[in-house]
DNA sequence: ACTGCATATATGAATTTCCATATATTCGCC
DNA sequence: GGCGAATATATGGAAATTCATATATGCAGT
């Protein structure tokens, strides 16, 4: 994480639709890893890869590796501002969000509590 | 105003730090004229034009035009969280405008109060 | 005619995307 | 216990697209 998160710097962020789907589906489940998000989203893995990396290096996301999953988490260095910010976008657009929120309840158990995954 | 504001079109607009800016000072300042963001953000006129264009057609803004002068206020018919997301936005970064606040406040009355204007 | 503001065009820069491949971890098997 | 297959994730490089800027010009209102 760099210097203090500006402005124009977190909404660049959250500019592209993709990173914003996944800021946005981390802030709802706290924890997520990158094959629930590529599923969630129904893209395709690499370009969820990337997205991901650009947000953990604007210290965004923070990411945990436990076996062979990797788990994304919002940056528990975050402001307040941010958070709020977030979660107040979240409440107020559920429905923007309720596609991909749908695949993602169908997928079944995160892959850390059962095999199954993707 | 198009379809309700999504929140990746909204991310877009404030993704570019003269439109972030212009949006914070139009939010702390109620209204505004072009030449008086032109002078705040020691920006040519042209630039801030283009970019109000942009908020304007994406209806984050309403222009009004009075003699000379076009000002911009917040769009009334922005939603809650927008209006929300920009206050706390602000409130949390008011060092970040403070470049711009100064100038403008250093420019002396509006020029709907007295003629001298940029 | 002057001032304030908007827009067109051209251009360059940054971003996003895809494809292929590389790395890491687990699992089954002998 | 080492080996290869399978799964999860990351990355390099090129193509495509989007975005911002400068310059110049047009237009409305006084």
């Amino acid at each position: 994480m760099p210097e203090p998160l500006s402005p124009t710097r977190l909404f660049k962020c959250l500019a592209d639709e993709t990173r914003a789907r996944m800021m946005l589906l981390v802030t709802r489940e706290a924890e997520l890893c990158v094959c629930e998000l590529t599923c969630a989203l129904g893209e395709s893995q690499p370009k969820v890869s990337r997205h991901l990396a650009q947000l953990r290096s604007a210290g965004l996301l923070a990411d945990r590796r436990q076996g062979q999953w990797v788990y994304y988490r919002l940056h528990p260095a975050l402001p307040a501002w941010v958070l709020s910010l977030l979660h107040g976008t979240l409440e107020a657009n559920r429905h923007w969000l309720s596609a991909d929120a749908q695949r993602l309840d169908c997928m079944g158990e995160r892959p850390q509590r059962l095999a199954a995954c993707c």
